[in-house]
DNA sequence: GGGAAGGTGACAGGTTGATGACAGGTGGCG
DNA sequence: CGCCACCTGTCATCAACCTGTCACCTTCCC
């Protein structure tokens, strides 16, 4: 697979590469939106990581360029935490998902994956776990296939530990995922997993406490 | 950095020794595949030179032993001739280089150095032992790559007892990174090395008592 | 045997996580 | 605007777990 990274930070393009290279990639970077437009328009790649935020242009209009001329190569928006303007303009542009600043290499090997997976065979990206499914295109989680109604910041919650199906999702991430670094001030976190954990109930699935680490999703009945 | 040769050639031996020690490295020497798996059991090495024509054994299932157990420190790997198949089978049991006598000792140096520069770039420096690793940067044990769920106190210990994988860590030394020097006034280090004990039964190492002395982390089987 | 070092179960007190309740906020709708 | 339903963050309270201490046992060594 062909990885096409378009970021100016130097040090989190090098640890895109790192991630990213061990699961069989080839990795190339660019530090403007001037060298992935040219990159893009000459050569092809299963998938594009591209930082809106990059200072000589725009990263929407390099993606609208390319939908226009009809290439349909994946493209995984990252961008600045807050910036949920950017994220939803850039999927009305074509993007196929996005990924907010700071995020876990877990959560970027995930959509990655679940990205390339998709291109490769026409199935869809969403994340399952049990009969739990999120679906980050339209921002939907739902079980047995009808939809879930649930809150934003339960839909975090649940989104965070999905990405990290089947392993622990430290407190932290989960944490920065619901609040970004608004520091909130009190157990917040843990009032958000008692509220999921009432929804699941019956389900067949829980959330499970590790003290110290954070939390798990898993099938009741394992 | 410490470094491991597993050669039984006195003279070839000798002036690995003599090429390396100056780099500013540790040299410990071996002469059968016997000894030196036993040290790799049971000690951390920065990097391991290792000789597959050895006549108490096969070297390639030195590697794959050490591999499977989740052990990634660099190998680069002697061979007595230009065999190709010994080295490709070399690299495909997860050897990191390889290295053909003769070999001039410069050719010699350089590879340990890029092996060396490579294994401290990984920003890998996660402590192990056995199926055990401690990650100092999230501050996690794990076991198979499985986070350990550990109490504070108790990971201090662990995180103690490998940071003198494979010697003794002295009772003054655990006390302190348990405690500081808040003095404490019993036999509190004793209590915590029976808790960590309970919860690595099952796990193929246990914590041996060096009277006077301190405790070593030991692999059971040995 | 006797003394010293170490091992371990039990316990009180502290800390972390879980959960119900509540007040303020937001957005829809007449 | 006023009402209502619902989402959000905080707090109080409770449960689970961690921590250091002690008592008493085992092991080692003379």
């Amino acid at each position: 697979m062909r990885l096409l990274v378009i970021e100016d930070d130097a040090l989190i393009a090098r640890s895109l590469e790192q991630a990213l290279s061990p699961l069989g990639n080839t990795v190339e970077v660019f530090t403007t939106h001037g060298e992935g437009a040219a990159a893009l328009r000459h050569d092809r790649f299963d998938l594009v990581l591209l930082d809106l935020g990059l200072p000589d242009g725009d990263g929407l209009e390099l993606l609208a360029a390319l939908r226009d001329r009809g290439d349909t190569t994946p493209v995984l928006i990252l961008t600045a935490r807050d910036a949920v303007d950017d994220r939803v303009s850039g999927l009305d542009h074509g993007a196929d998902d996005y990924l907010a600043k700071p995020f876990s290499l877990a959560e970027l090997e995930a959509r990655v994956r679940a990205l390339l997976r998709r291109s490769q065979q026409r199935s869809d990206n969403r994340l399952r776990y049990g009969r739990l499914a999120f679906d980050p295109a339209t921002g939907t989680a739902s079980l047995d296939d009808t939809p879930l109604a649930l809150p934003r910041r339960e839909l975090l919650l649940l989104e965070g530990l999905l990405l990290h199906a089947g392993s622990i999702a430290p407190r932290e991430v989960l944490e920065r995922r619901l609040f970004g670094f608004d520091e909130v001030g009190s157990n917040a976190l843990e009032v958000y997993v008692s509220r999921l954990r009432k929804r699941l109930s019956g389900t067949g699935l829980q959330i499970r406490t590790f003290r110290g680490l954070g939390y798990r999703l898993e099938d009741a009945a394992a």
